[in-house]
DNA sequence: TCAAAAGTGTTCCTTCTACACCCATGT
DNA sequence: ACATGGGTGTAGAAGGAACACTTTTGA
């Protein structure tokens, strides 16, 4: 049964997490069909939910959090707030829950994974946004596969590797790798130059701008 | 005093509205160096919010209304959570305050302005959001003149007509405007085509997609 | 020697940039 | 006639798209 004193609003915070398995972008979807998310508790940041939530989950931090979007609807003349975030991880993480293909959402959440989707491609295309979805060395082949699978859709070879090392953001490693009946590939690590993955996100605000 | 009950986390709204004057772009600053912004009630959207807070100023709806960022900080173990938006209007358009200059704010709303602003350029290059900013007839050089004030920038004058008449956002109206020792200016109105907007903002979303 | 993925250049086309003069009008 | 802002074109640079073959390796 409710509580004796007025309902309050809720307010909630979900992640959709991505990583890229080596071959298609993954989600988590937990068994009632919804994104990882809680309540928020009234001691706690936005952003100190989303961590708890991913917490629950990860043994280590995500790779790369963003806000993504507020939606709020109004249920029963109470407004349901929920603040939706974007976590990506390395395709190696560990972590106690299953990865699968982006879909089979109830409603409410398919809608907020299709958004971080469409935002996480525009952001592919100006930022370096994809390097948190790779371990830390990489070949040219295997950034090319993590925006294909982003993308869902194939890219020319050259353009993209020309693109790729014009674009001053990896730099070789002078390693190979060498894993089957072919050339070795060369080896690349993310430079840090050129991060624009936070461009257009306001600069971790107000939390950290309250003087002590 | 406060209730005798725990104290609710708070959930405000505010609101950083823009118009171009014909010369430079303006903002409403309240006179305690905030921006218009109230707590939002229990049984109300979010988006109700910000249209109420507009409604309070404005005798006619915004022309344009999108939400910005969403930002909390804890003060003592209370959250205290910020829901932002972004408002445009029309030059002419009439309400009981005053535009100024997008300055002198409190340090709060200073950085919610200044990533308005930046989300605004942004939105420049790849929508046609500055229509929102237009009367509904104006010439090509008002137009330059209101992305140079957005911009802060000035824009060479054959480049950027050659791109707003390719882009296919512009209608001829077959009107001119004589105002001045000077040949007249053609008045354009906008077509409507190619407003992506909206694009990357999710479509109005979870209060309109709960069924009866 | 073959299969398999890595790696490499050029051409074309579109788009952006820089830049200077004539046009139509009111006074 | 002159001052004022409206309106126009072109050449060069840069960037994106299309496209096929050679290299290195393991088996």
């Amino acid at each position: 049964m409710n509580e004796t004193h007025t309902l309050p609003s809720t307010l909630r915070v979900s992640v959709a997490c991505f990583r890229w398995n080596g071959a298609a972008l993954e989600t988590i979807v937990q068994t009632d069909g919804t994104l990882p998310s809680t309540l928020s508790e009234r001691d706690e940041s936005l952003d100190t939910t989303a961590t708890r939530i991913l917490g629950d989950i990860f043994p280590e931090p995500a790779a790369y959090v963003e806000q993504l979007y507020t939606f709020s609807h109004v249920h029963c003349d109470i407004r349901e707030t929920l603040v939706t975030y974007i976590a990506l991880f390395a395709p190696d993480v560990r972590g106690s829950v299953e990865w699968c293909k982006p879909n089979g959402l109830a409603l409410r959440d398919a809608t907020v994974l299709d958004y971080a989707v469409v935002r996480l491609r525009a952001k592919l295309e100006y930022t370096s946004i994809v390097f948190h979805l790779m371990p830390p060395v990489f070949t040219i082949a295997e950034l090319q596969s993590a925006y294909e699978a982003i993308l869902d859709e194939r890219l020319d070879k050259r353009n993209f590797r020309r693109r790729m090392t014009t674009s001053g953001m990896l730099i070789e490693t002078g390693e190979k790798r060498r894993e089957g009946p072919h050339r070795p590939a060369a080896l690349y690590r993310f430079s840090g130059r050129a991060d624009r993955s936070s461009y257009l996100t306001p600069v971790s605000i107000i939390s950290e701008e309250t003087p002590a």
